[in-house]
DNA sequence: AATATTTTTGCAACCGGTTGCAATATTCGA
DNA sequence: TCGAATATTGCAACCGGTTGCAAAAATATT
């Protein structure tokens, strides 16, 4: 069917070994033979299998672009970035998809199948030991939006979500909320975790503030929406810390139908900065993450990695900050 | 690094051949041999390379996603689909992005060389000779969201959208609209050109009716957004068909800023019926398109084209709805 | 021009598997 | 129990490339 490197040997009448070398750059060839390889090569149209290759150098070029996040539209934003990242230094995303997955070895087994050399996970909500279990297997990794640490197992990419917390606290008390909840995403999420750790923390000690706090079932709009609905059932608070920008606007929805008005009544902010934060019609209040830098950050950090496997681990963490848009009051 | 076939049969005290067999179903292996394998496969943790083996099965399950959408939510869906779906029936999508890819020989020649077993192309905006060149090159290929022929080159798996232009116009016209706009994604996109036929061939001949159309540069919010304005600046029409959700959405934004309301003033209707459609701060009226039956229909599609590639190319056409929210004013 | 040095080329083995074929082992029927 | 039929196993060649090594060719040195 495709053409062979034989095939091309023979029209040329050169070696096998000579048409590997031309298409292997920095090895030694005459231009005379490159010209009559090359001429041969583009007759015959072929290209050599990347595969077949990958079997004695032992690289494929593929990479396990892993998420479990295909429901947040930021991550559109995410893959679009990484595949795109990724093409361009002529690696190719190998998608897995972890929805309803638990298991890591699972994913770690099919990789290892596919020869991947290395794996980026771009997920918050995913455990750090889903990230250590590919590495534990002997696969390069990446974790992107993950869980931070101070003596990192596995490379994290990522912004600070314990700080993200604390930041919309301070955001929060600035503008003289008084009654001030958190409405997380799913409790078992580390990034709504770590939001709500750095939330409370802030908040603690601090005279004549009321917090409380809920999480809703997913990061996702209906969620958002249906804990509101439920909070609303009883006197709300004045300012809401909601885990993300979708659950943010899902609330924003809750609070209009129940004719309460933002930010008169009730104040929102969110995280993320997705795209829909800043259309006129939401027009959201959040904290913004800043994803290119964090998705390029992650292929740089995965190239240096494939280069040297044994790299030690490293965090690396970019700044947030608030976006102020029409959800949150003025500051005084 | 990874343990291999010849690693287990030493192991196991048996041939490189038996160990290959009790990895290959339908092979003849007796049961003690099978469990002698097995016991050695296990303690040395080993599992089959299958990009070695695709050498001389030439399968290698790998399957192109091909997109150029990553600007669209709706196509996080779609990939959230395809990943799981390819992925329950032991196919693995390789992700290839398109974005400011006009080349098609550039992605053939790429899935090529890394064997995919198929392609899927997922895009509503690319024409049906990208498609075409996947199948030229011998690559099996199914287009989802194309546009569809009734001579079909290639499988093309999606919508009518020149019956949905028609849909959107005898809808607008039930509730009496008399000048009527259509409001375009791109001019290229092949989607946009069928809605915009349809929904001028309905129209046509219609008495009393003031038909006027453009296009906005992208299907994006902003683009649509600034479509709007840019018309809003002479007297607009009563209503408009926009492109898609996303470019409804933003013409929406445009109209609430200029002081008009919706539908009282100005009547829209979108075309997807996205998640965020839905949203109650939103309440588009617009136009359903059954992603998950294309996606999955898409998948069944592929998955008998690799059984059997030289397959007659069919279109497989899914009917379109009107989902009535907010937008359009109520029928007489 | 003869020799030393460097570059280019082909041979053959190898990467991690699969598979046709023949040899061997097992099961079955009478 | 014995021969025939069937199932299992190993050998060796092959899939499409790469690469160390040594021979051959080209270039440099004196």
């Amino acid at each position: 069917m495709a053409i062979t490197l034989k095939e091309v040997a023979e029209r040329a009448g050169v070696s096998r070994s000579a048409v590997s070398r031309t298409f292997t750059d920095g090895a030694s060839v005459s231009s005379k033979m490159r010209r009559k390889v090359e001429k041969a090569a583009s007759e015959l149209g072929y290209s050599p299998n990347a595969l077949a290759s990958s079997l004695t150098t032992g690289r494929t070029k593929l990479i396990g672009l892993v998420s479990n996040n295909f429901h947040n539209p930021i991550f559109l934003e995410v893959f679009d970035l990484f595949t795109r990242g990724l093409q361009d230094r002529g690696l190719r995303p190998l998608l897995v998809n972890l929805t309803n997955e638990t298991d890591a070895a699972a994913s770690v087994r099919m990789l290892r199948q596919y020869s991947v050399d290395g794996a980026v996970v771009a997920s918050s909500t995913l455990p750090p030991n889903f990230a250590k279990a590919f590495r534990d297997a002997g696969v390069p990794v990446v974790h992107s939006f993950g869980r931070f640490s101070s003596s990192p197992q596995v490379h994290v990419i990522g912004i600070d979500n314990v700080e993200c917390g604390r930041m919309a606290a301070r955001t929060l008390l600035a503008r003289g909320y008084k009654t001030i909840a958190f409405l997380g995403g799913p409790e078992s999420a580390t990034s709504t975790q770590d939001r709500f750790a750095g939330f409370m923390q802030q908040l603690s000690g601090v005279p004549d503030i009321t917090v409380t706090h809920s999480f809703a079932d997913a990061y996702s709009f209906d969620a958002g929406r249906a804990e509101m609905l439920r909070l609303l059932q009883a006197p709300p608070a004045e300012a809401y810390f909601c885990g993300d920008d979708v659950l943010s606007i899902g609330a924003l929805s809750a609070i209009k139908d129940s004719g309460l008005s933002v930010p008169d009544d009730i104040g929102i902010i969110g995280l993320n900065d997705m795209e829909m934060a800043r259309w006129q019609n939401i027009d959201l209040t959040t904290i913004h993450q800043p994803i290119q830098q964090i998705v390029q950050s992650s292929i740089e950090s995965m190239v240096t990695l494939l280069d040297d496997p044994d790299r030690q681990p490293e965090s690396r963490i970019f700044a947030c900050s608030v976006v102020e848009r029409g959800t949150l009051r003025p500051l005084p």
